[in-house]
DNA sequence: GAAATATTTTACCGAAGGGTTGAACATTGC
DNA sequence: GCAATGTTCAACCCTTCGGTAAAATATTTC
């Protein structure tokens, strides 16, 4: 379920238009008509993207009276950096040990971190 | 360019065969041939996923006689961890003060990290 | 209860995604 | 040079995506 969930976030912020939304869900919790507002977009697509977001697991909607107020929440986003950070760790390992090996660098002069 | 990029390595990435080639090639260099081999996918499938990898840059294909050998590139994956490291630390740590100042936490007894 | 407000749902549209097959293009090997 | 091999390209199919507009569904307010 957690290997599963990874498209989901991944797809979720494969979208500028989410990420902002994310972002500006990070400065508190809004409600859908506030979180519309500053895009360009009709109140509908919003509701779309977030329903993205919520499949993903990164957002919640409550429903406050009749508006619905999203909030964010981390832990689906750990998910994906979990999965990023051990892959960029294992994958920088593989190829400086080949590089290693090789004994020189194949085109990155600058690859000293 | 580097928020551009996003785009596309983090679609890159929310496609579970897309994930799989990079496992793959995780553990060496490989050609387009051999990649396409454990998959149940025809060989032109598997070069458009990669054709996706490699716009998004976390491949690098590179012609060596008839076959095309491609290799991980670890940088475009840096970009999209270090966007997701930030995020997460930064929508926790506002969490984490909304909590203190409501003085209870919502719906997660277990956030003590 | 009727009107206004906030949001979702339901078509619908055009573009992009992910897949196939078959032709095209290089390169190798005889 | 010709056949085999490795890969891409082109055309096509179907589904999903991101968007819209309009109707439907709460909920508040008067």
């Amino acid at each position: 379920m957690v290997e599963n969930n990874l498209n989901g976030v991944f797809h979720a912020l494969a979208d500028p238009t989410r990420r902002a939304i994310l972002d500006r869900l990070a400065q508190g919790e809004a409600t859908v008509g506030a979180l519309s507002r500053p895009f360009p977009l009709s109140l509908a697509a919003i509701s779309k993207h977030l329903g993205v977001l919520e499949r993903a697991g990164l957002v919640t909607r409550e429903a406050r009276g009749r508006e619905r107020v999203c909030r964010i929440d981390p832990a689906a986003l750990a998910d994906a950096r979990a999965w990023l950070e051990f892959h960029e760790r294992f994958w920088t390992d593989r190829l400086d040990a080949l590089e290693a090996l090789v004994g020189t660098a194949p085109d990155s002069p600058d690859e000293s971190r």
